[in-house]
DNA sequence: TTATACCACGAACGCTTGTTCTGTGTCAAG
DNA sequence: CTTGACACAGAACAAGCGTTCGTGGTATAA
């Protein structure tokens, strides 16, 4: 079943006017755009764009309109973009700066979507230096979202500070009687055991982002 | 001019409020999640976070209220959002699915901001299935976003179909005289070297998404 | 013809919501 | 002490806004 011009055009109206304006238009400011001087006869098409799946509103709320997908998630760009502080590099060999829980402004913040990050709270980046989380297939220049925290389930990617060795990892964890066992992201690399003494949990890692395209050259 | 902790809260609110809704919230409802009863109260802490350059007000227009950086510009709706249709997944085994440039109706749209990936065209998504591409660091589970393309540069991370071994692998590509170099992004590993008739480049590999964050279990 | 969707119009009702006005209490400056 | 800026409460008004109801025109099927 499709959609009527007037239909259409409402739809796009919805969108164009929710990006442009931060807000749902109202029946009213739809029908005066695309024509309709009762708010009717707008009632009954935008009943029809739910019937179809491209709207969804929320009943006896002003401007209670959203542009969805098929899946009913919020669709629109910019609705579902959570900002993260990119607080600075993680390396082998130095603790990870961690977010002060004031007003430490982050030089740089990272936009991602809900489709890549479902949480929101406690979140920050980091940079990776080096090669030494090869074994948690993490390479340099990588980006690692993480959730501050100093519990962690068993299994969870977690950065943990050894105090012995005074450096930091990225691994799976779990407790085992007596000792920690930290088991690298890469199924073929033997696990760490550790006294749970020494281990020190910074945050759970959540996320993982390679870019790979800071290259030139020739075309082949 | 610091912002009191009622309008902090406000402020907060406004914009978990707006992700969350799709909509600004009107007058009232934040005065009841902030704990004011009075309309006019609210007005007033309002018209402050707009003096201090939070936030953008219309006038007479209901949940007329935006969230703007100190530019003033619309700070929520990010204007750089791509959406990337997910094909399918890639095997070592088999050929990726690529994109018919028509009408293959994607089953999922993922949503990327600007701060992730950069170009817009060609664009496709793929879950990668199985342990066979640990020695680019890529693990089974995650998310590659591809560009279609059947030339690359140099060192570009590329998508080859071997046609002989009939197989995908993801590999750094160098052309050198009479041979291509394939270099696994693990720089521990060797270089794999192939005929050029042998390869059959499908795409190449801008970015690795690696969500870390399915698994239940216990507390240590 | 009648029946039945479908699409549209206008009007009225009533809750929603931004605005405004009056009043209170606190605190620092004069 | 007085003054004025600041923060807040409560109430009332008017416009905003979603909802509903009655009506009518135009197709297509029975």
């Amino acid at each position: 079943m499709g959609l009527s011009e007037r239909q259409q055009r409402m739809y796009a109206y919805i969108s164009h006017f929710t990006v442009d304006k931060g807000r749902p238009p109202t029946i009213r400011e739809i029908g005066a755009h695309v024509g309709i001087s009762s708010t009717s006869v707008v009632n009954y098409n935008l009943n029809v764009l739910v019937r179809e799946g491209l709207i969804a509103r929320e009943k006896e709320v002003s401007r209670g309109l959203r542009i969805v997908n098929h899946t009913g998630k919020s669709m629109l760009p910019g609705i579902g973009v959570v900002q993260i502080p990119l607080l600075g590099k993680i390396a082998a060999g130095q603790p990870i700066p961690v977010p002060e829980a004031g007003i430490a402004p982050p030089d740089e913040m990272i936009s991602l979507t809900r489709d890549i990050i479902q949480e929101q709270e406690g979140l920050f980046a980091l940079h990776v230096k080096g090669n030494s989380m090869i074994d948690a297939l993490i390479n340099d220049g990588d980006v690692v979202v993480m959730k501050k925290q100093e519990s962690a389930n068993n299994g969870d990617m977690v950065a943990v500070w050894l105090k012995d060795e005074k450096e930091t990892t990225l691994k799976r964890i779990y407790r085992e009687p007596k000792r920690v066992r930290l088991q690298p992201m890469n199924p073929t690399m033997k696990p760490l055991f550790q006294n749970p003494e020494n281990v020190e949990i910074q945050g759970k890692v959540l996320l993982v982002i390679r870019q790979l395209q800071k290259q030139s050259a020739v075309k082949i």
